[in-house]
RNA sequence: GGAGGGGUUGCGGAGCGGUCAAACGCAGCAGACUGUAAAUCUGCCCUCUUCGGAGUUCGGUGGUUCGAAUCCACCCCCCUCCA
């Protein structure tokens, strides 16, 4: 393959994002021509994006930094219909509420890494509820549904899977691609957009929106799809105990952001630098060079990186260094949760195990004791070695607050006020 | 509409009248070892518990039985084939 003379995609490829080009050699010298729009779509489901969406946002990112126009498509329509890609089940039905407040909460997610706005770059983001509410059944199937041919569709994976697995796929959801390849068409008319990437799973969908265009309009249509980013044990990103890793704070704190990134696996840390940092591949270099222990500063700078884009950087800051004094020095940093609760309260010496409860480090109070049991509860660092402890005022540290910890990595606060 | 198969604890998947809170695998949590990594080993993994137990689970509702995830009836949902 010879080297792209377009920014973008020579960026996007030294660095890992790419999987499949519909012709890559066009697109690489359309972008080399001038700017370009682009989107992706992404669909409203949660009022938040979490990891698993990241290098998709990434994926704008780099394409606005390389000079061109993103757009971010809301599926504000195409969530009352469900993408069957990747799923064995039917999606629950959203209502419009839903929908329209789990936008608002995505767009301040997008904020954080592309610069809105009306000039020549500028991402802009559009809901296809826009056309896609007001479409005519019989209308559209004349003018579009002839291009579409159902025994190209029933081998597309997201539905030969389903049927494959006999798992139930409903007209509706059937549907989705159409609709998908429609959008795509509705872009290109409206804002000239000659590009939809999305994941690896999205290919089928997106080279349906190439046909569509080539064949109902003689539109020249590119689709990209990025690599689908899995760890190096093989798990899917963005998953954890404690569930999605989100990227707004409201969801979940930027120091567990952090943390997320500190506790990637060795194997990963050099292409996730370069997936879900900014550093130029120099520096990346420099960093991913680092063997055994000295791995872990290469986490603290991939954590400090990915947050400080998620979160802004003085936040980033903030979460390493509460780790550094929680991990280095078995201190108490000031972004770890705090749970409050009454001086009388804590004075009457309820046990233990409700404050694991309250705050979160376990789900139950049968968990809380299990943990007891198993040795992973700690009271200020001391291992707790009865189920039936109790807390009391007596264990108040200097700082006023008593430090709860579930293993070695989940800390809380107590605190009375 | 007809015939057959099926719905079990997060997932997969055993069980098919008592010994079933239900094998096993995966995922997860904790401990050991480490580097806040991986791999490995150990323990845990419905809820509550005064740790003796107690209470709710096997699509739903009734029933048979001393006793039902297991048998029967009806209903709901899914799959396959036929119409």
């Amino acid at each position: 393959m010879t080297k792209a003379r377009s920014a973008f995609l020579a960026a996007a490829e030294e660095r890992g994002f790419l999987h499949q080009i519909t012709d890559r050699a066009g697109l690489d010298a359309l972008l080399a021509a001038g700017p370009v729009t682009s989107y992706i779509g992404f669909d409203c489901t949660a009022d938040s994006l979490h990891v698993g969406s990241l290098l998709q946002i990434m994926l704008l990112r780099l394409w606005q930094k390389t000079g061109n126009k993103p757009i971010v498509l809301m599926g504000g329509g195409t969530t009352k219909v469900g993408d069957p890609s990747g799923k064995d089940e039917t999606r629950r039905m959203l209502s419009e509420a839903e929908i329209a407040a789990n936008m608002a909460g995505i767009r301040r997610v997008f904020e954080r890494f592309l610069t809105f706005g009306d000039g020549k770059t500028d991402a802009v983001m559009v809901d296809n509820a826009e056309w896609l509410d007001r479409l005519e059944y019989i209308p559209f199937l004349r003018e579009y549904g002839r291009h579409f041919s159902v025994n190209r569709m029933l081998s597309m994976d997201s539905v030969k899977l389903r049927l494959e697995r006999e798992q139930p796929l409903t007209f509706l959801e059937f549907n989705y691609m159409v609709l998908q390849a429609y959008d795509f068409l509705e872009l290109a008319r409206r804002y000239n957009c000659a590009v939809q990437m999305g994941g690896s799973d999205q290919w089928g969908n997106i080279v349906m929106g190439v046909e569509l265009g080539r064949r109902a309009e003689e539109r020249v249509l590119h689709g990209v799809t990025s690599q689908l980013v899995t760890t190096s044990s093989g798990a899917k990103m963005g998953k954890t105990a404690q569930g999605a890793v989100w990227l707004n704070a409201d969801r979940l704190s930027a120091y567990d952001y952090w943390q997320y990134w500190r506790n990637t696996e060795d194997a990963d840390v050099g292409r996730f630098l370069r997936l879900f940092t900014d550093l130029s591949m120099a520096e990346i270099k420099r960093v991913d060079a680092l063997k055994d222990g000295e791995i872990n500063r290469a986490k603290i700078v991939l954590a400090t990186e990915a947050t400080a884009l998620a979160h802004g950087r003085k936040v980033a800051d903030e979460a390493a260094e509460t780790a550094r004094r929680v991990f280095a020095e078995g201190g108490i940093g000031a972004n770890l949760p705090v749970t409050e609760t009454s001086k009388a309260e804590l004075g009457s010496g309820q046990p233990a195990i409700h404050y694991f409860h309250r705050t979160g480090l376990a789900p139950s109070l049968s968990e809380a004791r299990r943990l007891i049991r198993g040795g992973g509860a700690r009271i200020n660092d001391k291992v707790v070695a009865d189920e039936n402890a109790k807390l009391s005022l007596a264990d108040l540290n200097a700082d006023g607050v008593i430090k709860l910890s579930a293993g070695k990595k989940r800390h809380a606060l107590v605190k009375p006020v």
